[in-house]
DNA sequence: TATTGTTATACTCTATAACTATA
DNA sequence: TATAGTTATAGAGTATAACAATA
């Protein structure tokens, strides 16, 4: 697989937030799988838990296009997690309630996720995780250096990804 | 963009490196487009300084998938950055050479490559910028929690993401 | 028969454009 | 005229399968 020492990928910042990204949301992926869900659809559902939300709203506060999100919509619908249902003040737009199960798969589906994250920061001694952690917050977050990407220069196609937050 | 606190982001770790991998990406695409290469053209063409891979060997060391390896290496010789020269003990084989002007964009491009990860990393001190290298290698090297991703389980189908090292 | 590199192609994912029905 | 949601489709990126030349 990958034959550098640690030594080595210590010194390659793009290695090391890409795999932690990719292996994360690999274990996710899995993990999330045996409630037939994704890392997206439990996004989705549990912005949706107050039940106020038109689509457009959601697909807003979750980071997605519409049209990703009718493609969501239609999935955890299907698998009975999520209604659509007709705004009462305007016919154009469609509220998003969660169902009864939807509310149970969120519950389980935090669960899970939290015992991803413990198993995977368990392995650092609680200092260093809190230092890890503010340090992440203080590259991604607020005004950190990562919080927003730059615009790519011409010619350059800017890579799409989905807000796979959970 | 977003709209979450850091309190709340930093609860959320899928989304902590998802967003400091994606952004840092396309921090890195932008800064490498300069010399007309990609973080993955880069990788290629410094592994293949040495001069005596084939093209197979240079794919497996670089993680790339043999078919991947073909346009990359035709961007890179179009570009005049590498060449390839047919293998003296197996005709079927092609060894990989950069070109002069290969060396120079090397050379350029890790200087670009350690001024982004200087400016990124530069608003952690220094004792925090080092627990935070320790702890991402804890966890994506060696035998880390994220060394390798968990097979996904039936009907699951694995995100395919290129290595992006750089 | 297996392997190197290539080509052709299929598949996934996401966004753009066009459309409908309302506002 | 503008907006919510939908559909159709295009585009990028990567992998699978088939192929030619050679081992």
């Amino acid at each position: 697989m990958d034959n550098r020492s640690d030594a080595e990928i210590r010194a390659d910042l793009s290695y090391l937030f890409d795999k932690a990204s990719q292996v994360l949301t690999a274990r996710m992926n899995a993990a999330l799988a045996e409630l037939g869900i994704t890392p997206r659809g439990y996004c989705v559902l549990s912005k949706a838990l107050p039940g106020e939300l038109t689509q457009g709203e959601l697909a807003e506060v979750a980071l997605l296009d519409k049209t990703t999100m009718v493609v969501t919509m239609d999935h955890l619908e299907k698998a009975g997690l999520a209604r659509r249902h007709p705004s009462p003040t305007d016919r154009r737009a469609r509220i998003v309630q969660t169902t009864d199960e939807g509310r149970r798969v969120v519950e389980k589906a935090r669960t899970i996720i939290d015992g991803v994250y413990a198993e995977v920061l368990g392995v650092l001694p609680d200092e260093q995780r809190e230092t890890l952690l503010d340090g992440m917050v203080a590259l991604v977050g607020g005004d950190g250096p990562l919080r927003v990407a730059k615009p790519a220069p011409e010619g350059v196609r800017r890579t799409r990804r989905s807000s796979r937050s959970v």
